[in-house]
DNA sequence: TATTGTTATACTCTATAACTATA
DNA sequence: TATAGTTATAGAGTATAACAATA
């Protein structure tokens, strides 16, 4: 008997997480020029401050190559200052400059204001259960995954 | 004030859906050496018979590159026949050879265990939400698109 | 000897458009 | 003149490993 793709369901959230995230990309991207993982990194650094590349990474499930390609673009737009770790000389602390964090209040209503469209599609019971939903299956994938 | 990452929407539907999809490539891409799209045109075909390219495009949300690649290299494996579509001489119809009928019929048992598994996460009331939550966030997201 | 982070490289995907053949 | 599908090509993203510096 055959898969229903319409129905299964990593094709069915595949297709939404892309929607999704060309909806979102529409502000990031076309008008401000960053990419994904520049986003992501941007929206790190706004919420934790100075930090070193370890906590970047796991703060966007970006790795450490992601991070560095995103924080050298970030850095020579101006976005980003990036200084060396006085607890570790090998390591970097980041942080975003006066230039980053402007950059970050500008979208932060935007996609705000998208990701608010996506959800009043639901009341607040449908939307608690789709939180709750989201998160057991992803443990569950995790499972899959093998990695916790 | 910034965005908390982790719980914004665009990118937990983003973690998940790249958790859910990598879980179930474990299936088709290591055990079957098949891409993403050629496992979509695969299971698309098992489903739909013998059909033209553009049947395949909306079926597998794939567009004609995609699909061409895909049935190409399909073709290659002895997976999948095409002949010209007698009511029109531009296009082909394509249909899957025994053979990849009898690998569909492999991977299909295995893909599903693993959707099982990561929906029996969730009980029958909670996983009719979930179905009418994620169809309902990916109609406004449509809309976000502009493309219905 | 292990870890942090960069650089190099190869590979896969994606997006665009040019092109062939047919309608 | 428009459509079905292929081919070409360039750009972006991804994955692996080699590497330098430090722990």
């Amino acid at each position: 008997m055959p898969v229903d793709l319409q129905r299964f369901f990593p094709y069915r959230i595949a297709r939404l997480a892309d929607a999704v995230s060309r909806a979102t990309a529409q502000v990031y991207a076309e008008r401000f020029d960053l990419s994904r993982d520049e986003w992501r990194v941007l929206a790190a650094l706004a919420e934790l401050g100075e930090v070193r590349t370890s906590a970047l990474m796991e703060h966007s499930t970006l790795d450490k190559m992601q991070v560095s390609r995103a924080v050298t673009r970030l850095a020579g737009a101006g976005l980003v200052l990036r200084s060396p770790d006085p607890a570790d000389g090998r390591g970097y602390l980041q942080r975003l400059t006066p230039a980053g964090r402007a950059m970050h209040r500008r979208i932060v209503p935007m996609v705000r204001a998208r990701e608010a469209f996506l959800l009043d599609a639901l009341s607040p019971d449908q939307r608690a259960a789709l939180d709750a939903a989201l998160d057991a299956v992803h443990e569950r994938a995790r499972v899959l995954l093998g990695d916790g």
